[in-house]
DNA sequence: ATTAGTCAGTTACTTTATGTAAGTAATTAT
DNA sequence: ATAATTACTTACATAAAGTAACTGACTAAT
């Protein structure tokens, strides 16, 4: 007996987005292109959840993988237009975050 | 050797949303008030962990609980302005599942 | 030519998070 | 007296994420 019943396309985004990484992912990849390796270090994310993400955010269609074959060879992530498009509610996450978020206190 | 680094108030701001479940409860909270069934039945969350999320979000300020001594107890979940200050990224995310999220395809 | 190092991952194993189902305590309805 | 509701909690099972070592292709240093 759900009174709210809530869009399904809104669920599913949500759930991309509540998946722990997906946002911080995309929030890194918005300035432009980046590697595995800059990915990895430049957030607290271990390879191998990493590896699960960009798998399933280039499924979803926000993120595409490009190889070059230079040597060696480089692999570069880049958000499509659909993962661009996040680019106002990551914005709206930032200005929240500055006027609510205190980061010292509650552990 | 971290090029990005990333705000410590974003990062937390991120860490909240990207916890499963919290996203939704918020939505739901947004508006008006609910109780505990209520969302439970709602949304498919597990009695446990909403429970859980709950605890966090009022911890976190974002949510408040009210307890109406009233035969039976009522008890009510709704948010604080630090919760309602989350509509704008809310309505974000409507618009970009509305525009890029199709539900069928992929699993 | 052997050793060490980088990149883009994968694999095996451990820890943490979430789901499932049942239970509790207070109350009310039949 | 029995069943049902609300707001949870508890115990146990499964799924997701973290850790660390490993692969394979290459490169640079000794």
């Amino acid at each position: 007996m759900d009174q709210t019943v809530i869009c399904p396309r809104f669920e599913k985004a949500m759930s991309i987005l509540s998946q722990r990484w997906t946002g911080l992912v995309i929030y890194q990849l918005l300035p432009g292109p980046k590697r595995f390796c800059t990915l990895e270090s430049s957030m607290g994310i271990s390879g191998r959840v990493l590896s699960d993400r960009l798998k399933e955010l280039e499924n979803q269609g926000i993120v595409k993988r490009d190889v070059y074959p230079e040597t060696p060879v480089r692999i570069e992530y880049s958000l499509t237009d659909k993962g661009l498009a996040l680019e106002p509610l990551m914005k709206e996450l930032e200005t929240w975050s500055q006027n609510w978020v205190k980061v010292e206190d509650n552990e």
